[in-house]
DNA sequence: ATAATAGTGTCTTTAAGACAATATTAC
DNA sequence: GTAATATTGTCTTAAAGACACTATTAT
């Protein structure tokens, strides 16, 4: 307690005690997508600590005050413990508190989802988990039951990045870096679970100007194509029509 | 300390406190917007408290744990508590946290963006402030300097509802529960900073199936106006097309 | 009548959507 | 040659954008 009202700013620091307050638990959670032979994927960790010890979960954990710069650090941070990488994409989705979501009491969580590719990735299990490991999702779900309010959170995750199909050029960042403008088709098709045109689709991402050829082609199956790359200055073009699909 | 590890989900739970790990300051501001005489305004209050006692900040606090049901029940309180009345609109826009926002230390806040008309509405100071006031915004900024980092919120508040503008009927909700086509497309106007053409936008306003007439007319002026009002189920519609405005 | 604001009609342009046709590889 | 996939071309449609025009009030 206070001794007595203090009377400047400096005075009123150097006296306040940040646990006076009932806080909530902060904590931050990543989705983490890619896309492994032609189906959606989203890493999930198993607990190894209570609660919900031995269940599936989205990978996240409480806020490092004295090591994380921001949320997006707290978030990076999980991403690079799990994969092992940095995700081509990482984006502040949503964030839900109430007082059910966790059994210890008033929560709120920091949803983020990221966007990789699988290759060149070794999952890692981490502190508090005892796996680590790529489930296909299906209609934004997943087939174990998760921890906490996580399928809600998962489906809040996935219906973003399926919007963004609809305007945006997102869904390459689950490509390795060279790819064939089928191979970018493709993703759309499995986001938006719906048949696209194919030369549509084609004048529509050439025309964004987010695309560069390398110079080199996909070799080995039928008709070679050619190997595309996203420009350096990806600045995550937004188209100005959306597509009708998946809506 | 807990005495020993505990080998059951309840166990835990029995013995677990949320206070042995340092959590963020958890707060909820809004950034509450209407439109009075023809310019957009946003309501701000005057602080009487550390920090930055006696400087204009958006309405906010601290999550009341015992009383709020959930962020969004947070939200709706503050501006219950400021205004009296409910917003048309109200939706979080983003979660900033660091180190360097709040004087008293690592803390984050739920941002969320509300619109209402500013008819009926008697401010109201409330706890913690001295004056409640709206404030006219010049480009996603207000005359005075505002406490923590709330001039960022302010503009990012005023970002997602200026792209909005660019394909949602969102901001009809800053006007009174009728009002007129013209009125309508003035606060688009307002928010795109840029003129549009009224034939077209009449279309598109019209075509978006969210409008109904009232049956009655706005007279006074010249020719008398149509008056329309949203259509009940008002499930919040998304233009296909972006307005080029705005960009 | 004129001024002022509300509202309609029509043309152009752009990109999505549909689908036919051609090109390049492997066999 | 055929099969398979990559790529190009052309037509239709829908809505934005531009702008001319008509309608209804007040004075």
């Amino acid at each position: 307690m206070m001794a007595q009202t203090p009377q400047t700013e400096a005075e009123f620091l150097a006296s306040y005690d940040p646990k006076a307050f009932d806080a909530p638990l902060a904590t931050v959670d990543v989705s983490i997508f890619t896309v492994i032979e032609g189906a959606l994927h989203v890493l999930l960790i198993k607990r190894d600590e209570f609660p919900f010890k031995g269940a599936w979960a989205l990978p996240g954990g409480f806020v490092d005050l004295s090591q994380d710069n921001g949320l997006d650090a707290t978030a990076m941070r999980k991403l690079q413990e799990k994969t092992g990488v940095e995700a081509s994409h990482l984006e502040q989705v949503q964030t839900i508190g109430n007082l059910s979501r966790d059994p210890r009491g008033w929560s709120l969580t920091v949803l983020y989802f990221a966007l990789m590719s699988a290759e060149s990735v070794t999952l890692n299990p981490g502190a508090g988990a005892t796996e680590a490991a790529w489930h296909k999702l299906k209609g934004g779900q997943v087939e174990p039951p998760l921890a906490f309010d996580h399928a809600k959170l998962l489906k809040r995750a996935f219906a973003r990045l399926q919007n963004k199909a609809r305007y945006t050029m997102l869904p390459g960042y689950v490509l390795a870096e060279e790819f064939t403008l089928t191979e970018l088709i493709n993703i759309y098709r499995i986001l938006l679970e719906e048949d696209l045109d194919n030369p549509m689709m084609r004048r529509r991402l050439l025309r964004s100007g987010m695309l560069e050829e390398t110079g080199s082609m996909r070799e080995g199956g039928n008709r070679p194509a050619k190997l595309y790359r996203y420009a350096r200055a990806a600045s995550n073009h937004v188209f100005d029509r959306n597509l009708e699909a998946g809506k």
